[in-house]
DNA sequence: AATGAATGAGCCTTCATTCAT
DNA sequence: GATGAATGAAGGCTCATTCAT
């Protein structure tokens, strides 16, 4: 009876006549591609594969491919937000709230590849793409404003040294983590990837830690 | 009328049967173009429209557009690893030595904005330019080999703690470096440029360095 | 984001379940953007977007674009004819009717642009949509009997000379307006636009009737 | 042996290699489309393929489609005005050198469909194109300047009346002309044929020549 | 060593139109 | 009577590359 299973139609659609379903089916797809190839690098044809969709959907919800690449990255930002936020460092003793934020942080970049690769991508772009996007411009205070409670709390508890800039802190806090997915490959290629494996990036990331503790404490 | 023809308007070259300059012409605008716009994201014809020569000669002189990045790529590590040799640490005192390193690491990465990216393009595309390029491979050792020697001279001395990873230190002032540049344009859109004005970078750059001491200074 | 999104938008309609409002509100935006840019110059999404209504509405209403264009021109003829028709010539003098005639018809013209344009656009066709139109072919002897009823009493007073053709005078009267809007554009491109401003204008429309005059008038 | 003949290759081109030709094979058959569908209503895959040559060559000769439709544009200008030149009055009496001038415009204009149907596609881009070739504004004040010669010889003869335009006059023998043309297919549909048969035309032409004596001549 | 002419393949996008309710 | 979702077909155009000399 196995011919039962092999008379496909042309397409297998769940998602018909469920315009959610097709606009996160097409979203999903092109933030996999995006990440991987870039902006220029990625073909629309390629997005429209790997889903049971034709190119001309993906115009219909997005208008234009750099329309589906702003919403991508727009969407990209909410999650790692949405995230972030979940991450509740209130009731803790400065030190460790620090550290779990760094921890968290190390950690997260790191599952979220895909993130990253947005990130740099956008980068390679100056930001013209993200600049466009109205919603980004709110959000981004909140994680300068918790650094800042955690320092002041730190500083008053005697743990941190005095005038420690939050922005600065979140910079450092952000690059060795962010350098550790988006180098990977040219790091690894040069000085081989013996901090790449799961043992080398646990060490690492006790690393990390140790070095915003010793940039933060109190001498 | 036809303004807009593709076909190739005559010239006037200055340095006709010279095809050093030629090559070396083609190869500096390729290297700003493919900085600038990515792998992808570069048009042969763009990179033959800024010189005085035809889109005919790219291919003449490198074989294809991915032949020309290749170049593109080792000639910016050639260059960058040359300029890392003019720096001599010997005689230095060990904490003097890594913070000059740390100082020159900073500042070239930031003067070589072109390397920088050409190094994100190369992670977009997961090192796999870079790997069919040999010379590379030889070259990255030393590096490690000199901040080795720096760590074990600090050690010696009692200034540095024991166990410094040299591979995990150079792993943190590459990030350090790195991201201060490569990830400006997202890095300002989301929390301002403070960080980038000439004093910001001043700023931060002694926050780099107090990084690294403080993440291997004896206690 | 997905601002160039293709969906329709929700949309507020004052008319909702007037099936004769939106099918005038059609007609009208469709004849304006025929008459810019002709058949193959219009898109059917630009006259949908210009009302409240979807493109499908049209499509429902007109079942294509060409039914849509052919009830356009069909009722531009229709009121071109309407207008004809409240000008009473009768009981004038003969001269003074044919003066009366020219000096409607260059005004009328200019006046309507619209129907100019269309009439253009049909002519590019080589008058195919108008073949179809069966309405049309009635009226227009009205006009000729017209002008024959005119150069008959003006030969019969002696004020017009003999053997006129009414076909040729409408034919050049027809020349004469048409062409002042239809190729205003070229013309003022090529020789200046004096003869377009107001006093230009009302110059040629003298001209234009001292040149039918002169054509008719008994020697 | 009719394996010879059918034998063909892709594609033959008697012009292989040859720019020129290519060039003016492209620019016949678009000039012929363009006068046929207008602007809009072309497809460049047609004109690609009356001739032996892809769609590509099109783009790589003239750009881009409105590249095309601009060449095509300046150079039907270019072969009028070449023709009008060679049209010698100046030894004439003033009244023969007009009605000359007249019967060639009406004639010219007959034979130059093409050229009067481009026209007509330019005034319904309003002449937007027109604006953008440079060279057409130079050459359109010559056909004036020869009206001008013609109506002050025939002045001082005492054969034309005082104070003619020769604007006026020179967009009076246009109109006739031209709308000749342009409104064939309308005017036909509305009026019958009659006017467009051989004989209609040679009567027409003869109308429109006395129309304009009676225009100028002295009274 | 050098080059003007040519090109196949494929890109993003648009178009009028129909489906399904 | 009305509509949101969906679409096949084609449209103009661009890309890296090769041909022919």
């Amino acid at each position: 009876m196995a011919d039962k299973a092999e008379s496909t139609p042309k397409r297998i659609r769940s998602w018909k006549q469920d315009p959610e379903a097709v606009r996160a089916d097409i979203l999903r797809e092109a933030t996999s591609e995006f990440a991987k190839n870039g902006l220029a690098g990625t073909r629309v044809k390629d997005i429209a594969d790997r889903i049971q969709t034709s190119r001309r959907m993906i115009f219909y919800y997005f208008g234009d491919k750099e329309g589906l690449y702003r919403t991508v990255l727009e969407e990209a930002y909410i999650n790692i937000r949405k995230a972030e936020e979940d991450l509740r460092l209130d009731g803790l003793p400065p030190m460790e709230a620090l550290v779990k934020l760094v921890e968290f942080t190390f950690d997260h970049h790191r599952r979220n590849e895909d993130f990253i690769r947005l990130v740099m991508s956008e980068n390679i772009h100056n930001g013209h793409y993200m600049e466009q996007i109205e919603s980004l411009h709110l959000t981004n205070t909140k994680v300068i404003n918790q650094l800042s409670r955690i320092c002041e709390a730190g500083e008053k508890a005697g743990v941190f040294k005095a005038g420690i800039s939050p922005l600065e802190l979140h910079w450092q806090i952000s690059a060795l983590s962010f350098f550790n997915v988006s180098n990977r490959a040219t790091f690894s290629n040069n000085f081989g990837n013996a901090l790449f494996s799961e043992e080398g990036q646990n060490a690492l990331k006790e690393y990390v830690i140790n070095c915003i503790i010793s940039s933060v404490k109190a001498e």
